[in-house]
DNA sequence: TAGATTGTTAATCGATTAACAATC
DNA sequence: TAGATTGTTAATCGATTAACAATC
């Protein structure tokens, strides 16, 4: 038996951790997870590569590859246990630990955030929300409390919440994480669309929704817009 | 003048259209825009990429590749102008055309959406909401109406939408989709967790809130699990 | 057994980074 | 001019895909 413990956690300028798993393959995880679940719901019980890849628009080999980092074993001829893979998958993801977490900025998508109730499947809940504004603090929204900003890191740090969720305007993003890491967050959530400027160990995730937006209407103007590129002749 | 039209949108399995631009430097082009427009509100002129890349995390080069993939010129010495590469950005995605969207799905994340009004600074204006819900169908959302699912597809044609947003649930997206497909809508941003069938040249992003949660949960779960191994020995 | 499917090693491809030339 | 910075070509690196071996 191998055992393989990695510390090169605390230094490191490029890999804090170098993950054992490329991100591309993480985060197509939790679409074979989806799918395979429905699959368990009609009864299927089997399943191989090249039947998920058809569905899912991927080669034979690149699902195969992916599962494989969760661990997984299948068989030749048969392919793969669904029950199984679903929960290789689930405990790779850590999905049945939950997380618990802060959500900053109680706005419209703090809002629908805090109010999405399957969040709690995939190992996360929300047990709070904050602001700064006078006029939001006290407010109950979904059963959550919305608290002031100023109680965060006091409060992170008794209840060792270790996740945070920025949904704030861009201005307030930074101010947000400093306070998110001084309680001892772990891991932000980013919603604002705005580089955060933390030490090396905290965990960052943008979901940006300017660049998805981006690529949208760069390729619709492509498309509308005859794509005529001129250049120079030399 | 070398006039380059690229014809292969119709045909080829692979590339329906091949970028001009990675799809990752698209992406960070707006987190330059936001950084630059932060600048010229202060006052500053002129910027280089090692500034640029000093503030938000990346390499001179990696900077200097995105912004020429947008056209745009800069001075040794002295770099870029900050307006000119504003407006560079800007025209590269297209920013300055209005692309008028449908929405599908009025619960609280498509209530966000509807409530954000910064969208129309990048392109997009959403013009009405679309539910299948009898209680939701007939309501304001932010001063959009809300329409039946049904009347979707042909007011898409008359009124040339072309872009769809979805944020129903995982089970309704897929005839969502279909419908706007059916009214001539070219492009869809997919906030469920789907993988949408689509005709070949329809562009399709997604919004897959459920991936980023995977990689924060395997990251947390990695750092508080104690990140061991095992492996059979051979 | 034969053949389908997993598992694994090698080749390819694209994005990032490094090295260097051009220019103000 | 000298030096900072852009522009460009080459090297590197990581993810995807192809080829093939192992196995039920």
């Amino acid at each position: 038996m191998v055992i393989d413990i990695n510390l090169s956690n605390l230094a490191g300028p490029k890999l804090p951790n170098p993950p054992s798993i490329p991100q591309p393959s993480l985060a197509r995880l939790p679409q074979y997870h989806h799918y395979l679940v429905d699959l368990e719901a009609r009864g299927i019980t089997r399943i191989s590569c090249s039947q998920i890849g058809g569905d899912l628009g991927y080669i034979p080999v690149q699902v195969r590859k992916d599962l494989q980092y969760t661990g997984i074993i299948g068989k030749p001829k048969t392919g793969y246990s669904v029950p199984e893979l679903i929960r290789s998958i689930e405990t790779f993801l850590g999905w049945n630990n939950i997380n618990e977490a802060f959500l900053v900025g109680a706005g419209n998508l703090g809002t629908a955030l805090l109010g999405h109730e399957r969040f709690s499947k995939f190992g996360l809940r929300i047990v709070a929300a904050f602001d700064t504004d006078p006029e939001k603090i006290g407010l109950w929204i979904h059963e959550k409390a919305v608290l002031s900003l100023d109680q965060l890191s006091d409060l992170a740090q008794r209840m060792s919440v270790h996740l945070g969720i920025i949904t704030t305007p861009a201005e307030a993003a930074q101010a947000v994480a400093d306070e998110m890491v001084k309680g001892g967050i772990q891991a932000i959530w980013n919603f604002a669309p705005v580089k955060l400027r933390v030490p090396e160990n905290i965990i960052v995730h943008n979901e940006d929704l300017y660049s998805t937006l981006a690529s949208l209407s760069w390729k619709l103007a492509r498309r509308f817009n005859v794509p005529i590129q001129e250049k120079e002749a030399v």
